[in-house]
RNA sequence: GGGCGCGUAGCUCAGUUGGUUAGAGCGCUACGUUGACAUCGUAGAGGUCAGAGGUUCGAGUCCUCUCGCGCCCA
């Protein structure tokens, strides 16, 4: 069987039966009856669910690896370890998908009616819904799929009114008329957070508004008292000036607002200002939002299309002019000559009638932050529109000292900061959305007697008047308002079912930080608030994946790199190694798109060397039966002690890793442990052994101490790389009359064994490998090839002739030995001189002729001066006061014996350059 | 404007609570195909840890400032 194995991995061959089977064995599902009847432990994730539209890229590709290593490595602890998958409606996407397939028909979602278009929604969703969830697949996503949930499933939609229903009647969530952010393309109201700022050049504009003539003198003394906004024009009227970016606006001013402490303009408040174009004569208010400080301190106010300038309005009782339309043209609030006109044409033909009327005081260059639909990117609209709201205050606070308390704990630590600042400075959700696909808000109207209605089942007739002309509100929820109950709508809440009992509440979330706001904020206020406890306690934010220039990747850019491309082309091991030992946690990787090959060369390297090393050891084992480890113990050579003892340190240490997050350490430590440990000297040691040439206690030994240490790393690398490493643990012999797991998926996590670590093989061994480098490195120096054996001479530390009276066959192959004598180099004799970092064992290979007698001299000198700069550094720690008597005492202790150890080695090594001196 | 980060080898990144000689992968150089693996092996070169100051017996690590870069929020 073994013997078929190709000698190189690949990847297409074996990861998708392996996954078929992991599949349809059921490991993935955890009934609630195991945690509710068999008692285990539950661990809980839910996946970010991706939208429905959504295809794999690399952000999906990382986030679900680190998911899929937690949720693995849980799982082979014994934990009832639950996954979550599902995808969420993503409002404002799907529906501008399905209207640009219409668009293509030439039709619109007007031409065919509400109803059918979310019918045809419905037809699109079902079709390609499950594009992403399949993708996961391949990348060997353990999810539970028997739960995969969906926003808009019939449970999440109830889950949705009963919230919507529970926070109205608590008064937390209101309808009212504010400035909101409106996408003049999406046509919908959006929530601030779905407003994103792009840095973008712009002008800023002066705009000077003419005074009524009253106002003259108070504007003559303003501008000799130093206020540089108040001027006069040639025709004698005097005028003040505002700064705007966004000059359209100003057909919608309903005042000039000046703070009310600032003396420059205090007698012209109460003033009138001719707003220019418009023929409209707008006042001059004090208010103390207006900062005195920045530009003239004067303000254009714009109620209808500015936030701040609608509070202004709210407190001056200023009118609002809705200059607008929902597209963005200027509507009939304007004068003739603007309507009709976009908001940037508008902009133009505003400057240029200033301009005209010599009223345009001057234009910047200004770089400012221009906020833009998430989704479109369309420039946002601050919009004066009747809306939905939830109060997030109360929401907030216990969100905010759940962090504080460190109930949810976050991984970089850093988000923290971030989180509990934007709960501190909570604005309202607005969470209506002028769409057709997504929850509809289960408000009526009563056309008979005006009356709101607000109800969890549709209501036949309005309870007050009894009139059954009932209006449902048009609108639609934001997809996140279905979205931040996920920890608990997917397991059946409201209900009490026993999946929320067993699941709920979660441990790890795994996300990208741009959500944190969106959605892991929100998650922890619902789950408080619904559930009485928070939906996770540790939230675990990743980093982006940016190309090879660090920029990020995305569609528009063309940067990306497809994971599935990376899964076909290199299997989804060496995609998953590469992004987890890609970075430690939260920070950024770079991939470059341009040579995937290289970008994934250290996932996919490793997969092969482990495929390979498998390999070597399904052959070397045989066919015979294994011995278990505990009636092999009195054969086992030092080699095997070793492995043994480095495979507990590699259990204990990359447990330690997951629990606290490390799996960049982790796979960093099986990568060393295995490739170093394991290929590169356990292996190479008992090759001769597994032949049979040390006699059949020491195979026998050797073929137990093999299989042990390949299953015990196979469990340690299993959530990481979960397919090469099932493909071979499957192939595995097994000690007889030992249980075997079922599979490696669902064997349990190693746990490291006190009985077996042993710090003397540990020490010895080292010293033989230094011992073997050093042969090594003084062969290079010499330019001795690996085909001419050289001899040597070895005299010192008892400990590793010891060693060597066991190690010796291994010193000659592995260090291309020949004659091995235990002597010092003898007076006279030219050769290679080298000691061990003990300081007592001296290394020479007596090589006359081969041997540059010069050469060596010098090699030896600057050897003798690097250790003696050493030294020096050391003594002059140890003659210093101050250290003797603050630095602890195992520093000082550590600090002697290592000054003791150069000395040793200088005192040999300058006995080794008198001789080859002597010679001369 | 407010806040949070980052700057360590040519590149991408590690470096827990300060403790000796700062690590890895990739890349580079030299040699190598002896039966697991050239997606490999062996050896090697390469760093004043952005800069300045401070705290400390001791600083890549803690503090302050400067420079450069990034992100988030207004």
């Amino acid at each position: 069987m073994s013997r078929d194995l190709a000698p190189r991995l690949d990847p297409r061959a074996i990861e998708p039966p392996l996954y078929r089977e992991w599949l349809e064995r059921g490991w993935f599902h955890v009934p609630a009856s195991t945690v509710l009847e068999d008692g285990r432990d539950p661990y809980v994730i839910v996946i970010p669910p991706p939208n429905v539209t959504a295809v794999l890229h690399m952000g999906h590709g990382l986030n679900n690896t680190i998911q899929d290593v937690l949720i693995r490595w849980r799982r082979m602890q014994g934990r009832a370890a639950e996954w979550l998958p599902g995808t969420d409606h993503a409002g404002i996407a799907t529906q501008n998908v399905v209207e640009r397939q219409l668009a293509e028909e030439g039709k619109t979602r007007d031409d065919l009616g509400r109803d059918v278009f979310v019918e045809h929604v419905w037809e699109f969703v079902n079709e390609t819904g499950d594009t992403i969830l399949k993708q996961l697949e391949s990348i060997g996503a353990s999810c539970d799929w028997e739960r995969t949930a969906f926003t808009l499933d019939p449970g999440l939609s109830r889950a949705v009114r009963e919230v919507f229903v529970r926070l109205y009647e608590k008064g937390l969530i209101y309808r009212g008329e504010y400035i909101i952010n409106w996408c003049p393309r999406c046509l919908t109201a959006l929530s601030n957070e779905e407003a994103e700022a792009d840095e973008s050049e712009g002008r800023l504009w002066r705009i000077r508004y003419p005074l009524a003539e009253v106002a003259w003198g108070a504007a003559q003394r303003a501008a000799e008292n130093g206020a540089v906004a108040i001027t006069r024009l040639p025709s004698g009227a005097w005028t003040l000036s505002v700064a705007t970016t966004r000059p359209e606006t100003m057909l919608g001013d309903s005042g000039v607002a000046v703070h009310p402490d600032d003396d420059r303009y205090r007698e012209l408040v109460g003033a009138e200002v001719q707003l220019p174009l418009t023929g409209r004569t707008i006042p001059v208010v004090a208010d103390a939002q207006v900062d005195p400080t920045f530009g003239s301190g004067m303000v254009k106010v714009t109620p209808a299309h500015d936030p701040n300038d609608f509070e202004i309005a709210s407190r001056a009782g200023l009118p609002h002019f809705n200059v607008m339309t929902p597209e963005a043209r200027m509507s009939d609030a304007v004068p003739e000559a603007f309507r009709g006109m976009d908001r940037f044409e508008a902009r133009k033909a505003v400057v240029a009638a200033l301009e005209d009327q010599g009223l345009l005081a001057g234009i910047h260059a200004h770089t400012h932050a221009v906020p833009c639909c998430y989704r479109c990117q369309t420039v946002v609209e601050p919009r004066l529109s009747k809306q939905w709201f939830v109060k997030m205050k109360p929401l907030a606070e216990p969100a905010l000292a759940a962090s504080r308390d460190g109930t949810v704990t976050f991984t970089p630590e850093r988000w923290r900061k971030v989180y509990e600042h934007w709960l501190d400075n909570i604005r309202d959700w607005c969470i209506s959305r002028q769409l057709w696909w997504g929850h509809r808000i289960p408000v009526w109207y009563c056309t008979g007697c005006g009356e709101t209605i607000v109800a969890r089942d549709n209501p036949a007739a309005c309870p007050k008047c009894g009139s059954d002309a009932l209006d449902q509100d048009p609108d639609v929820l934001d997809t996140w308002f279905s979205s931040w109950l996920w920890p608990f709508s997917t397991f059946g809440w409201p209900d009490e079912t026993d999946d929320l009992k067993a699941f709920y509440p979660g441990h790890t979330l795994v996300t990208a930080p741009e959500i944190l706001f969106f959605w892991v904020a929100r998650m922890i206020m619902s789950g408080i608030e619904f559930m009485g406890e928070v939906p996770f306690t540790q939230v675990y934010l990743t980093g982006t994946v940016r190309d090879a220039q660090g920029r990020k990747m995305s569609k528009s850019l063309g940067n990306g790199i497809d994971p599935l491309e990376v899964v076909k082309n290199f299997g989804a091991d060496a995609m998953r190694f590469t992004v987890v030992s890609g970075g430690s946690a939260g920070t950024d990787i770079q991939l470059d798109h341009e040579d995937v090959e290289a970008a994934f060369a250290p996932g996919r390297n490793f997969a092969n060397k482990l495929w390979n090393a498998g390999r070597f050891t399904l052959m070397s084992l045989g066919e015979g039966p294994i011995h278990p480890l505990a009636e092999t113990r009195d054969n086992l050579e030092l080699e095997d002690r070793w492995i043994l003892s480095r495979l507990q340190g590699a259990s204990a240490g990359t447990t330690a890793d997951f629990e606290s997050f490390r799996l960049h350490e982790a796979a960093d430590r099986l990568y060393h442990f295995f490739w170093g440990d394991i290929a590169d000297w356990y292996l190479e040691l008992v090759k001769p052994r597994l032949k049979g040439d040390a006699g059949e206690a020491s195979r026998e030994a050797a073929r137990s101490v093999l299989v042990t240490v390949f299953d015990g790393v196979s469990r340690l690398l299993h959530p990481i790389v979960p397919f090469v490493t099932e493909s071979l643990w499957r192939q595995l012999p097994w000690p007889e009359g030992m249980p075997r797991p079922e599979a490696l998926i669902i064997s349990p996590w190693p746990v490291a064994d006190p009985a077996l670590l042993d710090l003397d093989a540990e020490a010895r061994m080292a010293a033989f490998q230094e011992l073997v480098a050093t042969v090594r490195s003084l062969r290079k120096e010499y330019g001795i090839g690996e085909g001419q054996l050289v001899p040597l001479a070895i005299a010192g530390d008892d400990g590793l002739m010891d060693t060597l009276e066991t190690q010796r066959g291994a010193l000659v192959r592995l260090a291309r030995v020949g004659e091995l004598r235990f002597e010092r180099a003898a007076p006279g004799t030219v050769g290679a001189h080298a000691v061990l970092q003990g300081g007592s064992t001296e290394v020479f290979l007596p090589l006359e002729g081969v041997i540059d007698v010069g050469r060596e001299r010098e090699r030896l000198r600057g050897e003798i001066t690097r250790l003696v700069g050493q030294l020096t550094g050391s003594s002059e720690r140890l003659t210093n006061d101050q250290f003797m008597s603050r630095a602890p005492a195992e520093v000082v202790a550590k600090e002697r014996e290592r000054s003791t150890n150069l000395a040793e080695r200088i005192s040999k090594l300058r006995d080794k350059l008198a001789l080859l001196e002597g010679g001369e």
